[in-house]
RNA sequence: GGUCCGGUAGUUCAGUUGGUUAGAAUGCCUGCCUGUCACGCAGGAGGUCGCGAGUUCGAGUCUCGUCCGGACCGCCA
């Protein structure tokens, strides 16, 4: 070893003790007589120093030729510090060098490595390297870490085993695109890389293993998003011979568990809350549900008084926000720019303001009097001093927009509280939904989950509205997770193929390994899969996911480290039998 | 496929109605400083205003195109 301590260990009783430390020079400071070097590794910082009349001449003289993000070598004796420094844990020591070797130099880095860099966040990326040297991102990437351990401690004591499964598999045109791998000894044709090992943790409940886990990349060519990597890390689990209530118990106890060992909060028992609930309430099935805010509908009350936006509207449903009946007209405006930005689209936003007197403001004064007005209050539960915010149309786009209008209200009210944590299963999702572009059904989950019993008659008659054994795990707005109980009869999974539009042979060629796997016994089964990365980043509030990547890529799919994807050559493209379009040559 | 925001010193940004030599902070370099720890003080260097057209007497500023980055919609079974 090259040190005896490292940068984050020396104390006060260390005074005396001749240590050797190696890291990276954080801050060199000239003062003239005496010279200070703060010297950086994983574990904290420490300070050297060099002192005129008792370190070495010449070692001054090194020691003022530093500069950042040297890699030193530096043995001397520790001592108490003349001045101390109660910010840092090691504050109340530092070293006296004796003798200091320059491991490395270093290029003066293109941006600070501290706590807030002024680097952006394409230099960071370029410079990743230098941007995990950073506290902040070694800290996520120390969670990510401590979470993967987590996981396996808890599956693990649940009589889990962790099995891999291929990555070089099978593409089929069921869900996300996949990233396809050409196969130079099969010419012609392609392996995909997995979504999801879905069908082979199947086939391990087919194979006996009875509970089954993987910590596990997966892959998807679609858009990116903060919170959304082409590969990214699944929690993938399985278990056989269990019901749904079996499978959430299992997961809502290894959510609660990682909240206790890594965050030290103990989480109460998770709501249950149906899709059509989170729909009709919410408009989202995936509520964040650290505050109330819920969708009161106003279309009874508010049709037949001549406003024809409310006449005409399939829904009238509003919120109603507590204590903001003093909101400017400048800021109603923007509420109102807000709900009309093209990616939310409402037309406009209706706004009823319950005053502190008792009085009613509304925009729709002209067709709507003070007592009718007062219904809509009564109906909303609102309290003077209260605003309400009422859109109006077709049901699923104004739900979705009255949505996006509840989370920005909850984030203006500073209602979206990172240090709160609320936990939701949403149950019972449909089954099927209707695609208008394809004009057909698609599996919302996927095409192994399974209707719920008392539904599978209406497969043929009414697919829309099959629900099924599928569940989500929300936290705080996001997915964390989502699962099934799976269909584990041949004939069912037939069934599920025909509604899907697949013929006969289309589902035997693709999936007829696991149909064919279903006729030996296979039992019934269910699971989740946890998206591993984001959940890290729930456990820490942070938006994005990619500081909890060691090496993420960017808005557009890049690595613009390493620069890829790139072109490959003419010898292997030929190798593969590739032959690309003029388009892609150039 | 689409919408929006951004691109000016190494870095983060400012830059007025289109008008003289494009600024600040920080970083970097030089000098001074024996208790700093966001050290301090004095001085200095550092710019293809992303790129290409266009409008104009004149463009960092306006228009079009293009490239790059970010956020979002679609998409993500």
């Amino acid at each position: 070893m090259l040190r005896t301590h490292t940068c984050g260990e020396l104390r006060i009783d260390h005074v005396d003790h001749e240590v050797t430390l190696t890291g990276w020079v954080q801050k060199q400071r000239d003062k003239g007589g005496i010279v200070y070097i703060d010297l950086r590794d994983r574990y904290g910082i420490t300070q050297l120093i060099f002192e005129e009349e008792v370190t070495d001449p010449s070692l001054i003289e090194q020691a003022k030729s530093i500069g950042r993000e040297f890699v030193l070598k530096a043995h001397g004796q520790v001592v108490e510090r003349y001045s101390k420094n109660d910010k840092i844990p090691t504050g109340n020591i530092e070293i006296r060098v004796s003798s200091l070797e320059v491991l490395n130099e270093s290029k003066t880095p293109p941006f600070t490595i501290e706590e807030e860099t002024d680097g952006g966040e394409d230099l960071r990326m370029q410079y990743r390297y230098l941007d995990i040297r950073r506290t902040v991102v070694r800290e996520k990437l120390e969670l990510r870490h401590l979470m993967m351990q987590k996981v396996r401690q808890y599956l693990t004591g649940e009589k889990f085993i962790e099995v891999e499964t291929p990555y070089l598999i099978k593409s089929t045109p069921e869900g996300a695109r996949d990233f396809v791998v050409p196969s130079r000894m099969n010419e012609g044709e392609f392996y995909a890389l997995p979504q999801s090992p879905q069908t082979f943790k199947q086939l391990l409940m087919v194979g006996g293993l009875d509970r089954y886990f993987q910590i596990v990349k997966c892959f998807r060519d679609e858009d990116l998003r903060a919170d959304r990597q082409p590969e990214f890390t699944q929690i993938d689990c399985e278990m056989a011979f269990v019901e749904q209530e079996d499978v959430l118990n299992t997961f809502e106890g290894m959510t609660k568990f990682l909240y206790k060992e890594i965050k030290g909060i103990e989480l109460k028992d998770f709501q249950r809350i149906s899709y059509d609930d989170a729909i009709e309430k919410y408009g989202s099935d995936k509520p964040d549900l650290r505050f109330g805010m819920e969708f009161c509908e106003l279309t009874e009350l508010a049709q037949g008084k001549d406003f024809v936006v409310f006449d005409s509207a399939e829904l009238v449903v509003g919120i109603n926000a507590p204590g903001c009946a003093e909101y400017s007209r400048k800021q109603l405006d923007a509420l109102t720019d807000f709900v009309r930005k093209p990616q939310i689209g409402a037309k406009g936003l209706v706004y009823l303001k319950y005053n502190e007197d008792g009085s009613f403001k509304s925009s729709v004064d002209k067709f709507f009097d003070q007592e009718a007005l007062k219904d809509w209050a009564a109906k909303m539960n609102a309290k003077p001093g209260d605003l309400l915010l009422i859109l109006a149309g077709d049901k699923d786009p104004t739900r979705k927009a009255l949505n996006e209008l509840r989370l920005e209200m909850g984030e203006q009210l500073g209602l979206r509280d990172k240090e709160k944590v609320a936990a939701a299963w949403v149950v019972d999702f449909p089954l099927l939904e209707w695609d208008e572009d394809t004009n057909r059904y698609h599996a919302m989950h996927h095409p192994f989950t399974s209707p719920k019993p008392e539904d599978v008659g209406k497969l043929e008659s009414d697919p829309g509205g099959v629900r099924a054994n599928a569940y989500d795990l929300v936290i705080n707005g996001v997915e964390a997770g989502g699962g099934s109980i799976r269909i584990h009869d041949r004939g069912l999974q037939a069934e599920m193929f025909k509604v899907l539009g697949f013929s006969k042979e289309e589902a035997e060629d693709q999936f007829g390994f696991l149909m064919g796997a279903f006729e030996y016994g296979a039992p019934p089964h269910g699971g989740v899969a946890f998206g591993f990365d984001r959940l890290c980043a729930i456990m820490t509030g942070d938006q994005s996911i990619r500081d909890f990547i060691a090496f993420p890529k960017n808005n557009s799919g890049r690595d613009i480290m390493i620069d890829s994807p790139s072109k490959i050559s003419a010898d292997q493209l030929a190798e593969l039998g590739i032959d690309l379009n003029q388009k892609s040559k150039s």
